[in-house]
Order: structure tokens, then sequence, then C-alpha cells
DNA sequence: GACCTCCAGGAAAACGATTTCCCAGTCTGC
DNA sequence: GCAGACTGGGAAATCGTTTTCCTGGAGGTC
């Protein structure tokens, strides 16, 4: 294993010398030595050991991602645009995945903690839980007490920099336009109870029809996956539109009711929230709300990089990011 | 920030004894001195400081995972097989993107090198290129002179420990598969040139194709995503049965072929290759090769954390993985 | 030419853990 | 009662950097 000081002897410099040529200083080096000190680093295969780096900096290269699930292609769309922009950074990106574990999720940033990373950026909603968050803010606070910076997408219940959908708009925005379709009997495949995002698109939508003077919607709660929208609705009984609380969900939706020969949109109609990008090709094409999710990750990443400004820094920074309903062969006109 | 050294003083103990009560040691220390430890740590809100654990110990409990975009199903299951492995072993994974830029690939060898990480998983198709395999090589040599361990899915033209998808035989097969159908005139969706993934399946099925006697595929050569299918699909011009080298293509195929008003598999049969989950409810359900990437990830994170038998340290080790022909919808019998 | 300011270079002290010794007890067996 | 093993505890060296001083010489000003 080749050292700095291996380097520094090679090129007959001292130790500090080859520091500051080789892993960027304010301080100058003198043109010979520099390149002396290059030839030797080049000859050896010097690669700089970053966790001495880490030690004597105090400051790692590193960013915690932590997320639910890779292959939920919500969280690949937030980890791609988040990547995006790390990378920018030149920093490197240590990703964790929760399959949906709150407490793993509190297990990473503890970890993420003990790697002293710059960032940690939470991508998973949340849940509607006292407990396991005051714990998760506990263990937040700890990191942030050390100088680490924290940004989250999604509900804002952590207090921290965050970015968040409009879930309750987009749902209610969604709800007005397939009521403009002349739909009057809906249901909901709303997900789990207590994930919040889950509840928010439920709360916007039911809100909306509300407001509208139309019946309240059947809701059928499940899993937030493909395989919960699918069970879900199987439960549905009398409703001319199926709203499913996200495009995944929706997909499996339209699975169960191919396999009972009910026809969409001929039968009954369904929507969905996301635009999860891989699932455009799909046929029906799948009305929805659109995220901007790599966007959201980018934005997010950005908030985590940059410190909050000169102000108090009391108050988190919230940025809003609106869905905007797009409708598409899965939902028809009605009468 | 709170220390080692803070949580000795406090407990009244040295370094050393806080050191193995906290983290993980051989030598035992008597209870009552374990208590206070702990406790100490506990109040004082201890984390370990992996960097100087890293540096004292000299490895790291980090692993490397290189591939080429999040935000294709192919890489995401492969990355979630990968993750689960490392996981349950205690690793953090820290994932670099390359977005299919062979030398962002040779660039992240080289910082996974420098923060020292315990293994790195290379996930992405090798190119034909002579000169930037060379290259990789002489990366990776130098970090697995270093004692580093390397992984790789796909091809075995690295001379490391290789999961390999059986590309040809499943092209094959799946091109028998196909001809016993009754088709006669294909098109190979075939993606870029000198992608190795890409020329195995097309040179599997091709070859097939001679072996029983067909005449040779029309081969469009494209980008390997969903865009490149949906352009590539536009030249086929006198084919009954057209092949994509993966699933992705073949959604862009699909959508193409709708667009033009196209019925596959009524005027052209479609078949993909992979068999990525999230596309399971694609209408028509999508006739393809299915492999199984979560365990390929699985395994080749394995062999990555495996060192080496006893043996010579010579042989890469390879393990073969079989793909399986699928045929559903996308396909139909002529006449 | 004296004085002051820069500036490039080096010696050495951090950074925060792990681990090798060394030491003083305590057991064991006879 | 004593040699010899075994035990748990601590002092201090070590890991590979960065960075703070310190120093001597070069250049500028009056």
């Amino acid at each position: 294993m080749v050292t700095l000081e291996d380097v520094a002897r090679q090129a007959g410099v001292s130790l500090a010398t080859a520091s500051r040529v080789l892993n960027g200083s304010t301080r100058q080096v003198g043109a010979s030595l520099r390149a002396k000190v290059e030839l030797a680093a080049h000859q050896l295969g010097y690669r700089t050991n970053v966790a001495a780096q880490t030690l004597a900096r105090g400051a790692s290269n590193v960013i915690g991602l932590v997320v639910h699930d890779l292959t939920d292609p919500y969280f690949a769309a937030l980890a791609d645009g988040a990547m995006r922009v790390a990378e920018s950074h030149e920093f490197m990106v240590m990703v964790g995945t929760t399959h949906r574990d709150p407490e793993r999720e509190i297990a990473y940033v503890s970890t993420l903690n003990a790697q002293r990373v710059r960032a940690v950026l939470l991508t998973g909603s949340r849940v509607d839980d006292a407990g396991l968050t005051r714990r998760m803010r506990q263990e937040l606070d700890r990191y942030l007490q050390t100088g680490g910076r924290v940004a989250c997408v999604g509900q804002e219940s952590l207090g921290v920099d965050t970015v968040v959908p409009g879930n309750r708009e987009g749902a209610a925005g969604l709800a007005r336009a397939l009521a403009g379709l002349g739909h009057r009997r809906f249901a909901v495949l709303a997900g789990p109870e207590r994930l919040l995002t889950a509840r928010d698109r439920l709360a916007g939508f039911a809100g909306a029809l509300a407001e509208l003077g139309l019946p309240a919607p059947q809701v059928v709660h499940g899993s937030f996956d493909r395989d919960g929208g699918h069970t879900a609705a199987t439960e549905v009984s009398d409703a001319t539109c199926v709203f499913a609380v996200n495009d995944v969900m929706a997909v499996g939706a339209l699975a169960s009711f191919r396999d009972r020969g009910v026809s969409v949109p001929g039968d009954v109609s369904v929507a969905g929230f996301d635009d999860i990008s891989t699932l455009r090709d799909l046929v029906p094409q799948l009305t929805t709300v659109r995220l901007p999710l790599a966007d959201m990750g980018a934005r997010a990443m950005e908030l985590a990089l940059t410190p909050p400004g000169d102000g108090a820094d009391a108050d988190p920074r919230i940025e809003a990011v609106a869905g905007e309903v797009v409708l598409r062969e899965s939902t028809r006109r009605l009468g």
C-alpha cells in the first residue's frame, strides 16, 4: 500500500508539500517540486487514503441517501436526480434501502452519522407514528448537532429542509378533472392507512369530491405497491372510476380488472399518481398526476448541499412541487 | 463532537477498554466496566467515527457498486439483489452511476479504491474496446494488489469473478421457440454495435436461425433503451417477428408499432430479453427470456464478499446463469 | 542598506480510533 | 506454598492525512 509518505520520499520533498500538491490546497507549490511529486505519485500508483483524509479534514465527501426500495421506479427516479447533483459536486453517494421498515430508516441515519457523511437525504414518505417520528428526530438532532445536513422528500413532519410534492392539491385537481368527465361514484385504492403520502392523496381527493357535492368515495386500504393495487381493486364494488394513490398500484388495478374481464376504461376508469416514466407505454395509457421526480430528487440534494442562508437557522426551507393532472386513455368521459 | 476518549474519561476507564466494549473486539471486558462504558456512551450520544476506525483497522465496511443507470429496471433489480446481501453482512454500499460512460466507470473504480472499499461490484455490460478494457484492467489491478476484491455481472472479459448470464444460449433458445411458432422472417433490434451483451444476444439469435436453415435476420442497431427500441422499430421492413435485445427496447418497439397502427401480435410479433418485472403487466404481455436479476446481483455480491478458496488464485470464478424462454401474448403462432 | 512583507518549504502536532505490549492479579495443579 | 498459565486492564504506538506554525530567502520601499 503506497502512502503519501512514500511519494514524498521518492520525490525528495516533505510530507506537507506532497499533500499540498496532490490533494488540493490553497497553498502554492513551486513548479519543479510540483512536477516531481506528480511524477512520483504516478510512478508509484498512489491513491489517496480517503479515510485518513476524512479523519484529518474532519469532513467526508460522501452523501447518504436513504430510499425504501430501489426497484420501485418512484425511488429510482428520485435517486437518479439526486445522484446526478451529487456527482456534479464530486460527492460519492452511500445508499441505504429500508424496504419500508421505519426502524431501518432510523438505523441508517445512525450509521450515516457514524460515517460522518456530509449530508443525508431521506426520500421515504413518513408514517403517522409519534414514537417513530420522535426517535427519528432525536437521531437527526444528534447528527445535525455535529454539523450534519439533512434534507427530505415527502412530508415536512421532520422539521428539516424538505421538498414537498403537492399530494393534496394534485389529488384534488385529479378529482375535479374526473368529475368533469362525468364520474360520480368513485373508489380510492388508498394504500396503507398510516402512510402520510397515501393519506394526503386520499384526503385531497375526497376533499375535492365533498366540495363538489359528490358522494364520498369507497376507500380500500392495502399495501403501497403493485400487489396492493391488484388486491384492493378486487374489493371495489360500485364505482365508475378508481383512483389508485400511486401509479404502481394503478398498474396492479389494471391487471386485476383485465384478469376479471372488466374493461378499462370501458367499464371502469382508472387513474394513478406520480407519472412513472417506465409506465408511459402502458395500454391503456394511464391518467395520473405528474410529479417531476428526478427534479425533486435533484432539488432535495441541492437543499442538502446548500447551507441555510444567513438568516435564522430556525426555519426549515420548504420547496413545494406542484403535480400536474394528465388525462390519458385509462379514464373516459361518461354518458 | 464526542469521541471515544470522552466516553472513556466519563466512564473512568482507559481508551483501550472503551474501544473493546463499543466496537467489537475478541478481548473480554469485565461486566461492571462494560456497563459503565455503555452507559457513558449512551449518555454522551457517542457515535463511532468510521473514518478513524477504517484508518486504524486498515479496512472499511463499505462496498462499491457501479451501475449504468438506476432508472433502468435492469440495474435497479440487480442493485437491489446486491444490496440485500450487503445489508445482511452489515456493509454499507456506495453507489456510482456511470450513465453508460466507460470513462466514468474507470474513474469510479479509482475513487472507490481511494475509499478503500472492501469490494467493488461492476454491473455494467462491457464494451468491445481494447483500450478501455486495458485501462480498466490496470485500474482494477491497482485495486486488487492492495487487497481489494472485485466481482462483475456481465461478461468475463475482465478476468475477475463474474456472474455471466446466458445471453447467447437464451437468445438462441428464443429463436428456436419463435421459429417453432412458424416465424421465418426476423428482425433484430440489436442495440449498440460494440456492447457485448447486445452483441452476444444478437449472435445467439442469429446463430440459432442459421442452424435452423432460416434466412439471416434484418439487424437494426441503435441505443440500448426505450427510445432506441422505438426508433429501430421504424426501420423494420419485412419481418413477422421482431426480437429486441432487451425488454425496455421491446417496450419502445411496441409503442412504435402501436403509433403506426401495426398490431402486435396480429401484424407482427415482438419479443424482448430480461423479463423486467415492472413490465409484467404490459399489454400485450411480453415474450422474453427471463433472467433472475435480483438473484444475479446477490450472487455477484456473494462472490465479491467471499475470498477465493484455498486453491490457486489464478482462475476467476465464473457463475453461469441460464435464461428461461417465456412465451407470452406478444408473439403469436403463424399460419 | 535597513526594514518589512511575502512566500515556498518543512517539522511536527493533530484527527479518533485499534491493537500490541506489558503488568498485576487470580487460578490451577502438585 | 509455588511455578505457570490465564485473565482483564492500561500505556502507548500506529494508521495516513491535513494543517499550523516556524524559518530562511527573495523582493520591495524609503
